[in-house]
RNA sequence: GUGGGUGUAGCUCAGUUGGUUAGAGUGCCGGGUUGUGGCCCCGGAGGCCGAGGGUUCAAGUCCCUUCACUCACCCCA
């Protein structure tokens, strides 16, 4: 019989794992929760229609990228390729701007884009993301960027590049876009096939193109920034000045241009080495516009995704999560067995993490099974010590040993892990 | 979608110019201590050598096909 696989690009989170996941989010909650932002759970399944609109018509992950279904109603439905979509639906659908002017919103969980998977860029993975809503002052970017890297340093990250440019708005974004064309097409020759394509499909990408002949060429190309309208400009001093103000290193990219066709004004980036090719951890921006287009209310909004797996990978070893145990039971004998199974069940209930092997093995196998089970104490106990009513209580660190009498066995087990 | 690399034990990988019964490390189980873990020593289990076809007296090794994984491009978290 054939053996059935895991979807390509699609991964099982191991149980050696899900304690590092479980931190990250830990810190997640912890951290945005003290800068006002609120948990919200989206379905990861939408109306096709929801991401054509957001995303853009004409961006890769429409175009070529999207988990499409027809429903039984021929409905089509996409599994999510990112979050902002959704939780702005939410927001428009639940009327959140009536309830209150400003709206801080987090969510985690998977995303899909049908990509051929590499290092770090997977079918199904997972994000982080942070959207606010109702305020387009440069302080929500700055709250916003300073949020993330004060998450990204949490979870035990250095060494990180935020990078930051600012994308014009409406206002200024087209004379800066023609200008690019216009230089381009000067030495169009020069460049290589895709930036020869991208010129009409979508001038900006040009930049992003890692060929050398290219490079050298956008180089001397027009700067998004000497484009920028006052307004836009302001904005974007602003927000470099509060970052300075609060010590936050950075650098400003001009020529980084995000993904998605909704972003405005500031764009960010955090990268790291050591990820491969996929070097980017987080990356976020403005989306003033994008909330009226959706049908809401014309309220500026922003926000930023973190990928939990190129997260996960930067992490030194030093922060790396493991299972514990509190008390290993090794009953040797059936008495012992007897009753070191119901105390092991008793403990459980009392949350404490108890572990015992109902095989009656040797007591060598089972402090062997303690010691892979990182547990802290292990309970040795017999014929012998049931007869006296003294157990030995061994702890794993030290190796000291206790007697605990076995009138009132579990309290004083109960106490004693507590205390720790 | 395009290109490169790799498929041998649960995991990481050796395996010579084709040549008998396919190896190591690690992990797992047991023993060395008749009742005490990590280190050390000994033993054991565990392989349709990715799949299919071909060449050959003989294929893990050579050829073809196919599948999977992986890295990179495009693009992105």
């Amino acid at each position: 019989m054939e053996k059935i696989t895991v979807i390509k690009g699609f991964k099982d989170i191991l149980p050696e794992d899900t304690p590092d996941w479980c931190r990250v989010e830990l810190i997640a909650r912890q951290i945005f929760g003290s800068f006002g932002f609120r948990e919200i759970r989206v379905p990861i399944m939408e109306k096709t229609e929801l991401f054509k609109r957001s995303i853009g018509e004409t961006t890769d992950i429409v175009e070529k990228e999207m988990y499409t279904f027809a429903d039984r109603d021929e409905e089509l439905l996409t599994l999510r390729p990112e979050a902002t979509a959704s939780i702005i639906r939410a927001y428009i659908e639940h009327n959140m701007l009536s309830a209150e002017p400003v709206t801080r919103l987090f969510t985690m969980g998977p995303m899909f884009r049908r990509e051929r998977p590499q290092k770090g860029r997977f079918r199904q993975f997972h994000q982080i993301d942070v959207e606010l809503f109702g305020d387009d002052k440069p302080q929500s970017d700055v709250e916003v960027i300073l949020m993330l890297i004060h998450f990204l340093e949490s979870t035990g990250l250095s060494e990180l590049a935020l990078e930051i440019n600012s994308l014009g708005c409406k206002a200024c974004r087209p004379a800066f876009s023609q200008a690019v064309v216009n230089y381009l097409k000067g030495s169009e020759k020069e460049l290589c096939p895709d930036c020869q394509r991208r010129i009409t499909t979508n001038p900006l990408r040009v930049f992003d193109c890692k060929v050398e002949s290219c490079s050298s060429i956008i180089a001397r190309a027009p700067r998004i920034l000497d484009y920028l309208c006052t307004g836009c400009e302001e904005h974007f001093a602003e927000v470099k000045s509060y970052l300075d103000d609060l010590n936050v290193q950075y650098a400003i990219n001009p020529t980084m241009v995000r993904g998605l066709d909704y972003y405005v004004r500031t764009a960010f980036e955090v990268k790291s080495g050591s990820l491969g090719a996929q070097n980017s951890l987080a990356g976020g921006g403005r989306y003033d516009g994008l909330i009226g287009d959706l049908g809401g209310p014309e309220v500026a909004g922003i926000g930023f995704g973190v990928g939990i797996e190129r997260l996960l990978a930067c992490l030194p070893d030093t922060e790396k999560s493991k299972y514990k145990t509190d008390l290993f039971i090794a009953a040797l004998g059936q008495r012992a067995q007897k009753i070191g199974f119901m105390l092991a069940c008793q403990l459980r209930r009392a949350g404490i993490a108890a572990a015992m092997d109902y095989s009656d093995k040797s007591l060598k196998s089972q402090m062997k099974r303690a010691d892979k089970l990182n547990s802290s104490y292990t309970l040795i106990f017999g014929d012998k010590e049931i007869d006296e009513k003294r157990l030995e209580l061994r702890n794993m660190n030290t190796k000291n040993q206790q007697v605990l009498l076995l009138d009132n066995l579990l309290d004083t087990l109960i106490n004693i892990i507590k205390e720790r």
